[in-house]
DNA sequence: AAACATGCCGAAAAGGCTTTCAGCAAGCTA
DNA sequence: TAGCTTGCTGAAAGCCTTTTCGGCATGTTT
């Protein structure tokens, strides 16, 4: 056999091959393999056993072709690299996996012209829904309305809210990790957070400032924005320590600021719960269970947030009830060793 | 305008409307569309605008099924979250977007039966080819010579050597990562790694070992195998001072590991890279520059493998003399503050 | 003016599948 | 036995595009 003449040059069994070797018509061959029901037991059963021996496929092109649905969809990513898109990529990649829907993915690199590239070359294929992945819950430019299927947001919500968007609820995670810090007795909190042109650090410091206004309390000093960064965390900290050295907790804008946090707390003889206790956000695994103590950290469920979109583009794709605008998942504090109850 | 009934609803236009709104047959709007020489420019204008007009986009379904590819590709994947497979995803992506190849992403999440699964849901879809990333460098199983497109394995290679694997090449990356430490002027190296389990820390270990030899040395004491962790990178660092208080130089399994060596390293009053220098591997953002000093490591050019992936691939499909075994693609060391040479 | 080449265009088939509808045989009732 | 229902099966149309090939109107040559 010579290398380029396996089987796999061997023309693919196609349903006119199985209704031949089944000695049927493609008709009752397709009706025998799609469980219709007007197919005399035995008939399907030779069918079945000619699609088996052949190893037949249908031709979901075909059928797409004809049924005016291909089961495919788009997901639209900004940025795989961040850190974001990647589990509400597996989540969405998840939900729809189970169902019989395959998902085309595209990277625009953040740029504006890819993106609408892609997005010409996606309905070019017919997919039948559009999920679009955001690198930021920033709110970013709609695709549009004038687009032949249905499209979900997921992270950052589109700037038309006639469109529907998923995104995680940041002022609640603010608000959660407060009340958190508070039940462990914790009430001069301090709040380093990143680069405050990202809405999800102001949405976060709303939150905070919330639940301790609820509790007649306040941030010890203003939050202090900065960069997502272990070195602003530690920056950060020494201005703090020098100001407040009573500060009893730490609320950290990322896991990555919270870890220069501990650093440098360590460094002043502070103790990690006893005397400060420290929180991040994100609950990035590879930070916050290597450091010492384990971070707590709010965890932004994306899973949960790509699985939603997906079930929500699903749903339009049926034909469901179209809805729109923001929509918000909760998150969730994950309890870790650097927060605990003052004793 | 109902909810339901907006331009969503109205007939995506296909090549007859363009063709009727032109006052041409299909045949000819196709061939204008084309650029097929046989149509006079006057009439390619008119059938161009009318395209125009009604936003035409060629159904890929329809083109597909008649020119027997479909210009889409599978890839395969066992671990999103597993950070390796992500660059590789995006290399490949990249390699095939500029092009005019659309990718399906599937995450088998390392289960054989989905993986299976996967694969014929794929060529149900008629993929033009496929490619498998793995989570680890060891061998794994070949997903069989009977498929009916090419298939190239990334990062993790097959074991039939039948097939095409494009993997990372470890062992030189331990070999320069030493030399580069030789180079700095260190001779008392360790080196503490990962999990034996995985072929990459025993080809790593291989390579130091072999390029100490070359300049006539040898490792301080064995490599130590541990967990690819910065716990274990902390407690591996305090048995190795306590038996070697003299090393210059300690060589990580990770970028984890690094960070843990690092910590314990500055508790015990060694100065980095003054007095011990370190290195990690994988050059993993988050970690390398979130340390004190910036973490010199090893990059696996995983994105260069996935494109490298990708126009095998590519090649494959096109009909190209078939390679296979296993193809290995250079590292890199990026040098930062954690190695300097001896003053 | 006849014969020919040339340039454009359109009819039709192909690609693989699903669905509709007509046809046919068998079993039943009157 | 004629007429009817039931139950299966198959022919054919349709989905959308590309490509082949025949045809028609020019323009060119002798």
């Amino acid at each position: 056999m010579t290398p380029a003449a396996g089987p796999s040059r061997s023309h693919t069994a196609t349903l006119t091959d199985v209704a031949r070797l089944a000695g049927v018509s493609v008709a009752t061959a397709s009706k025998a393999l799609n469980g219709r029901s007007q197919v005399r037991a035995e008939t399907r059963q030779r069918v079945v056993e000619a699609a088996e021996r052949l190893s037949f496929r249908p031709n979901q092109l075909a059928r797409g072709l004809l049924a005016g649905r291909t089961g495919t969809v788009g997901l639209l990513t900004s940025d795989l690299e961040g850190r974001f898109g990647i589990p509400i990529l597996m989540g969405a990649e998840d939900a729809f996996g189970a169902g019989e829907v395959a998902v085309f993915l595209c990277d625009a690199r953040g740029d504006s012209i890819r993106e609408q590239h892609h997005v010409r070359a996606l309905l070019g294929r017919r997919v039948d829904g559009l999920i679009v992945v955001g690198s930021r819950t920033d709110p970013r430019p709609s695709l549009g309305r004038e687009l032949p299927v249905p499209v979900v947001y997921a992270y950052a919500p589109s700037d038309d809210p006639a469109d529907l968007s998923i995104v995680p609820d940041n002022v609640d995670a603010g608000r959660i990790a407060v009340q958190h810090l508070l039940t462990c007795g914790r009430t001069r909190i301090a709040h380093i957070t990143g680069d405050p042109g990202y809405l999800a650090a102001r949405d976060r410091a709303d939150g905070a400032r919330a639940a301790l206004a609820d509790a007649g309390l306040a941030l010890v000093d203003e939050p202090r924005f900065g960069a997502w960064s272990e070195g602003w965390g530690r920056a950060a900290t020494a201005l703090l320590l020098d100001r407040h050295p009573d500060v009893d907790a730490v609320l950290c804008g990322s896991d990555q600021i919270a870890r220069g946090v501990m650093d440098v707390l360590r460094e002043r003889g502070q103790r990690v719960p006893e005397d400060v206790a420290v929180m991040g956000f994100d609950n990035w695994q590879v930070l916050t269970s290597g450091s010492r103590p384990l971070l707590t950290s709010v965890d932004m469920n994306l899973e949960q947030v790509g699985r939603a979109a997906a079930q929500a583009l699903f749903g339009a794709i049926a034909g469901g009830a179209p809805r729109s605008g923001v929509e918000t998942l909760p998150c969730r504090v994950v309890i870790r060793g650097s927060t605990a109850p003052l004793s």
